[in-house]
DNA sequence: TTTTATACTGTATAAATATATAGTATTTTT
DNA sequence: AAAAATACTATATATTTATACAGTATAAAA
């Protein structure tokens, strides 16, 4: 994320107490009272520099249609999303972060590393639908028949695994879909953590 | 508190869901738009009737000048867990407050009173199982199909709703369940909240 | 029984507001 | 050195929006 100017941050705070203290958002003869300004379209440009810079949107059209982007609020700890997207991809890697959510540690029995949103409906049968958010604890460590996180060499999954010897097996919850086996011989394949959760948004 | 009328708190849901969708208020042709109606006066009389009854706050002279009182706002908001015992019983009542957890306003799409621990088998096909926590939204107001908190006479269940009339029918996602049928001039029944989201631990 | 509250339609309008356009000046990036 | 971003003033205006006024109708409270 770049970095804000002193006048952007400025407004942002502006914006910020407005919504705090009157429950919306300001208009742009608002910001220009409390910071001084003598045209609106000084308020008028920032609001666009923060937009640009992916801080606020602007609903176009409408009065006070500005909103914060990713507004967390404090406490407890900041846990990222992850879109599974395609193959190859899903780490902690930024460009991968969704968005960041606030949860309870003593929610879940292990410490939630990051929540995998899931795509797919391989494990619909063990109810986790599309778009769940599962909490991801990190550990290469499992036991058969977890809910895992599992990297092989071209894809991301979210599968119950079983191990035995060199071979490994991931499981769906989904009757349309085949179970994988993996030769760990032939084929890599690493775990990159076990689900202790899941939170769905209806 | 004073209760709202059926309509009064559809109008209080159309505002909360604008805030918690868009970031701001509702003006009065949104709420109008939303709720069917053809006069903005409809929307600016149930406004000033939620008014009246202390629930919201309405900022003379200023577009989308709505804001809802008592909002425990924003940080981490603690929330309580109701375990569904038996018969009966179920509500905010301390005694059945099994812990409180902080959750992430953000999280849901509208706030969440109180989560509401799943006892039995009668949602599992839609992937609700026992032990989850059903995010549960204090309102009386409720859409055809949406998952509700029913109080009837002699139990608080979590069934999908649907109303036609004067008869309510209770669905479950079981095939193993009979729905519940329920004839309002012959028996209560009360709608507490609705389900909104859902948080499992493994 | 009269008043008050609820629940709207329909019309109108002053005021609030977003937003475009035209400038000027400084700083930062390329 | 040129281009782009920053940081504004100043003016104008179409559109959004709150809000008042005039009705109709029903249900609940005094």
């Amino acid at each position: 994320m770049k970095d804000l100017t002193a006048q952007q941050s400025k407004v942002l705070n502006c914006i910020e107490e407005s919504i705090n203290k009157t429950g919306f958002p300001p208009t742009r003869a608002e910001i220009c009272q409390k910071l001084g300004f003598k045209s609106p379209n000084a308020a008028e440009s920032h609001l666009r520099a923060l937009e640009k810079k992916n801080i606020i949107s602007i609903a176009g059209g409408s009065s006070r249609g500005i909103s914060i982007k990713n507004k967390k609020s404090s406490s407890g700890g900041s846990v990222p999303v992850i879109g599974l997207v395609a193959a190859g991809s899903a780490t902690l890697a930024s460009e991968n972060i969704e968005r960041e959510i606030n949860v309870d540690p003593s929610l879940f029995s292990r410490n939630v590393d990051y929540f995998l949103k899931v795509k797919g409906l391989s494990m619909i049968e063990d109810g986790i639908y599309e778009d769940d958010l599962v909490a991801i604890h990190k550990t290469n460590d499992f036991k058969n028949g977890d809910l895992a996180v599992v990297r092989t060499e071209d894809d991301v999954t979210l599968k119950y695994i079983f191990k035995e010897n060199h071979k490994l097996l991931l499981k769906p919850a989904n009757k349309d879909f085949d179970p994988t086996h993996i030769d760990l011989r032939n084929e890599s394949a690493e775990v990159e953590g076990i689900g202790v959760g899941l939170i769905r948004k209806n």
